[in-house]
DNA sequence: GACCGGATTGGC
DNA sequence: CCAATCCGGTCC
């Protein structure tokens, strides 16, 4: 590793302070990690979706909307943005752009890297089941890594849950598409804000 | 203060 | 296909 190589090293401040599109593109491949009370555990990120503010139909601050929830989208990009959807799953974001502009980047589906047992156990998954199974969704993945509400405006740039810088795939081709599940977005329904590896095993659906 | 519906998931 | 389950958003 050479010195300008930054690989191994957790996310700059910087890195989120940007269009929530470009940071969906660039957490693909990274590593998503989570430092809890039971232990670590740990995926590499394989599919996001940007959510962009006051613009966006699709989005939890469109039109500005302004909430204990959503306050900490207008807050420095680089920390959780985390919600209960359908009373029962918890759902992560990264927020993006600097402060005053409330965009974010939900993250929907990461490889299960480290602390396998642990989220198996969090999942009440069996150790026969289909790996893939595990951590391809937004509510899947929360529940594996120990992800709920009390994460909630946790800084990325901390110790405690945060994203670690991999090396690049020559590989890897990213496939963009619109966004899953926002039926009810009307013009925002078209935008290809939805980030993937092409064939990768643990995308959702 | 009431009512509506969801950035999901798993079971039938 | 549909229920689970609770909270934010909206309107009264």
């Amino acid at each position: 590793m050479t010195e300008t190589d930054k690989t191994g090293k957790t996310l700059p401040r910087e890195f989120y302070l940007r269009d929530a599109r470009e940071v969906a593109r660039a957490l693909l491949g990274q590593e998503l990690v989570h430092e809890g009370s039971a232990g670590v555990a740990s995926g590499i990120i394989v599919e996001t979706e940007a959510y962009l503010g006051v613009v966006d139909r699709a989005s939890h601050a469109f039109g500005g909307r302004m909430s204990s929830r959503t306050a900490i989208m207008y807050e420095e990009g680089g920390h959780a943005y985390v919600y209960l959807i359908y009373g029962m799953y918890w759902c992560l974001n990264i927020t993006a752009q600097g402060v005053g502009t409330p965009e974010c980047v939900l993250i929907r589906a990461i490889q299960p890297v480290t602390g396998l047992d642990l989220m198996r156990r969090r999942r009440h998954a069996e150790a026969g089941k289909r790996l893939a199974n595990l951590t391809n969704g937004p509510g899947k993945l929360c529940l594996a890594l120990g992800i709920d509400g009390s994460v909630y405006g946790e800084d990325l740039c901390g110790n405690v849950l945060f994203v670690r810088e991999r090396p690049p795939s020559d590989s890897a081709e990213i496939v963009v598409s619109p966004r899953v599940n926002i039926d009810y977005a009307e013009e925002a329904i078209h935008h290809d804000w939805r980030y993937y590896f092409k064939g990768n095993p643990f995308v959702s659906r």
